[in-house]
DNA sequence: ATGAAAGCGCTAACAG
DNA sequence: CTGTTAGCGCTTTCAT
């Protein structure tokens, strides 16, 4: 078993010490001068038994765990699916690991997972933080830790962060509505407090602001279980006939919309326009088309996960960035009709 | 800092060993005969010093580290990211974290991923593996560590797994495109080597032989890059216009197929049928809504952790156990027409 | 240029 | 019932 293999075997073998071969093996041997001749025994040596050293013992040694801990809101959500797979993939290349795990947008669940990692000793977080977290990732600040948010931040903690400009997508895809035609635009939404949630809500006013339009706004709480979004959404839009448009603040809650409208037999988009929010499959292959606001999900993932190498590679506490991502109106059909008025 | 507490620290403090701080800690208080005083008293100082014990250390000296590898084909995938969100759930509350990686069905990658989880002692493994793992498997179960496979297995290593009845599935799913009277199916599929896409052929097959169909069978190769497979899968639409219905091999296959579907501007279901493998959104919401095969993914998930976690609370190694659950046929209206002949 | 030895925080024989 | 002590495998200071 290579597995049993340790450090001091291979010293033992080699008759030299095992500091020796720490040093070899962690690239130190120019800088301790070791000769070229024993560097490359060794290695070899390493190479012939698989050595693998112990990353473990190794951690608790150095407190480095090469490990980033991502906290996603829900894994089984396309976005945060995407998302986490390229981190993955970035990471990977570096040397870094990644524990993911789904918060649920549960504080208490975030905080006990923060803790988990905590003491896995993870070497730095990447987050899209649930409310009332602020007092926890300030405390990982201070213990020194990069902590990296995205989709959403955290108004008074000062961190690095990677957002879209969720603001001017909605504003921008609700005059888009606006120029089709329609009036009575719903903006249709989980009820949050998050910045991403707040932003999207004031975009959408905005616009309607300009041309003195009546916000139809419906606020549904999150809840894993499809029915229960559905169900609201689906009395909503029979109490209020006269919407002609809607704007979905996820994607979920798009899909979710997009089958209840299926159910209740509302032709789109000569009833009812649509546009979602984030774009995906589902959305292009709808008849008709759907028009959604799609995140630069590869830029957002770069940029998170080479926010975090800058911080951990130097450990300087630097000033923090806050990277803000345009999105694209991608324009379907569901939202392009001949213009009523 | 709470993280520079020490379980010396905290014998220190109460003036005891460290020995009886880790017994009582551990819950071994009672068998060692410690005082339900001493025990309160310590419990009562870890709770106001907020002291967590170093998993890290812990693992080092144990060689469990309470952390499950899941390695999955890739987590963007709807299938893979909804049963990993399921496992991690149910391993959560059982105390056991998720390490996560995509395979890419890339051998090489995959070893790497496993010896990356080897030195991070994990304590057991659930993998979809690629081809041409089974050597390294047959080294994970001799050095005693559990492996539950899933999706598919590796008919020449003895492990637990998890696998719905492929075969079962497109045969079924074949007869009910015979039945409506559909007579030209073509099958189209990711070209693969493993156990679920065999079985998923073979069901194929065995329908059309009933009838003494001919096959028409079209194998891709996966790539990551969707366009390298929607160009082969339109090319053979185009070369073989006789098809008159397809089942396709999996939900990534059926997403790219509706897409080249609705470019190419074929009438569903009346120039063509149309039946996928995986059931998601996509399929319920497209017009005309898709036939689709649905994998029972909690089923499969419980069935998955509950098999790992029996093999690890026992750690005798006992017999393996191979489940192999049903699926549904979710017949919707790309398959279902008034019948031709 | 190389090695001895201390120690990271924890568990578990073995003593008492 | 509780404490002493020896590691788990590695890094790193300090000698030589």
């Amino acid at each position: 078993m290579n597995k049993k293999i340790s450090i001091v075997d291979i010293a033992n073998l080699l008759n030299i010490s095992k500091t020796t071969v720490s040093f070899i093996l962690n690239g130190r041997a120019q800088e301790k001068r070791i000769s070229e001749e024993l560097v490359q025994k060794v290695l070899k040596l390493v190479k012939e038994v698989g050595y693998k050293p112990n990353s473990l013992a190794k951690s608790l040694r150095t407190g480095k765990s090469n490990i980033i801990g991502l906290m996603v809101e829900d894994i089984s959500n396309p976005f945060f699916a995407n998302i986490a797979r390229l981190i993955e993939d970035r990471a990977y290349e570096k040397g870094y690991r990644i524990i993911y795990c789904s918060t649920d947008n549960d504080t208490a669940k975030t905080q006990e997972l923060i803790g988990m990692f905590q003491d896995r000793h993870v070497d730095g977080y990447i987050m899209a933080p649930p409310k009332d977290i602020e007092e926890d990732v300030r405390d990982l600040i201070k213990s020194g830790l990069p902590v990296v948010m995205f989709d959403r931040y955290l108004p008074n903690v000062d961190t690095d962060y990677v957002i879209v400009d969720n603001q001017f997508s909605t504003y921008n895809a609700t005059r888009h509505l606006i120029e089709q035609g329609y009036s009575k635009i719903a903006f249709i939404t989980f009820s949050s407090e998050q910045t991403q949630m707040l932003d999207r809500m004031n975009g959408y006013k905005n616009a309607l602001k300009e041309d003195k339009l009546k916000p139809y706004i419906k606020e549904i709480d999150f809840n894993r279980n499809e029915e229960l979004i559905k169900e609201p959404l689906s009395a909503y839009l029979k109490k209020n006939p006269g919407i002609d448009a809607i704007l979905f603040g996820t994607d979920h809650i798009g899909t979710c919309g997009l089958k209840v409208i299926n159910q209740l037999g509302v032709k789109v988009p000569d009833d009812i326009a649509i546009v979602s929010f984030d774009d995906y499959d589902v959305f292009e292959l709808h008849s008709p088309s759907v028009t959604a606001i799609a995140q630069p999900i590869e830029a957002i993932a770069d940029n998170i996960i080479s926010l975090l190498l800058k911080k951990l590679e130097s450990n300087s506490n630097q000033t923090t960035q806050k990277i803000t991502l345009s999105t694209t109106l991608n324009m379907r059909n569901s939202s392009q009709q001949a213009l009523k008025r």
